[in-house]
DNA sequence: TCTTGAAGCTCTAGTCGCTAGAGGAATTAG
DNA sequence: CTAATTCCTCTAGCGACTAGAGCTTCAAGA
């Protein structure tokens, strides 16, 4: 049996986000001592790896919340948890494209040849979007 | 002048993010009718384009405020403006190798081959960190 | 001039995924 | 038995908005 400290450490999910996920329903309500704290087994180590890894992954809340009903029901199609995770590559690599054209504008943009911020790029640059060789 | 819903139209920017924006001291005060409705100028129109133009490139609200403050002293070295962008830009950087990361995580997780969800690769890859080929 | 409907106003609360702090109770090592 | 540590609940805060309730003002047409 587990405290929530020990499980903390384990898992490397930090104690308050722990019961946050408990009262957010993606643990189960753990059994208690006597004097109202918290014991853990392996079944709740291991969802709370799973759903840590999941986090890492940058999948959120809902997604690892239909994930974990998923692996109540191993009878369902796998198609299910695959379509998950496809979204959220999908995602990522949006994002990641997103982020591409920002930072070519940023470095355009981040290369001041002026003295005082009188006749700074940076600033017009900001001020006009009409500079910009792509959108976004 | 412009009522907020022609200056949200002009901008981009929602009505009640321009009000937001007032409130988090981004944008001036604006004049009144006497019915108390606000009604903008042109410097409104263009402090209003300069922050949706940040805020598009990724800078936050902090970020944009100092860019501002900077803007009303023509006088300071352009290197401060310069730094806000830069720091910026690192930061895009860092979190586009972080999501190349992910990419190739996820990429590698959603491909299962299995029919149903007991014998399906995207959650036992997700339960099991070491079945990762790189730290994230 | 009157009416109508769009657009404006303020205020509060909710989003996501935690994080921090107050104030107190339980546990554990020495 | 004491002292240090960990645990408990509860509330509030973060960033950057967004949504809604309930009300007032404005502008255009009849």
């Amino acid at each position: 049996m587990l405290t929530i400290g020990q499980l903390s450490r384990r898992t490397g999910v930090k104690v308050p986000t722990i019961r946050w996920y408990e009262q957010a329903g993606l643990i189960d309500e753990p059994g208690r001592t006597e004097g109202n704290q918290r014991r853990y087994g392996n079944a709740d180590l291991e969802r709370l790896a799973f759903i840590r890894h999941a986090r890492d992954l940058g999948l959120g809340v809902e997604a690892i919340r239909e994930l974990i009903e998923l692996g109540a029901h191993p009878e369902r199609p796998c198609a299910d948890a695959d379509h998950i995770a496809r979204t959220h590559l999908k995602n990522v690599r949006e994002r990641i494209a997103r982020l591409r054209k920002l930072e070519k504008e940023l470095a355009r943009i981040a290369a001041c040849h002026g003295e005082t911020i009188g006749e700074c790029h940076v600033l017009s640059a900001l001020a006009d979007h009409d500079q910009c060789t792509s959108e976004h």
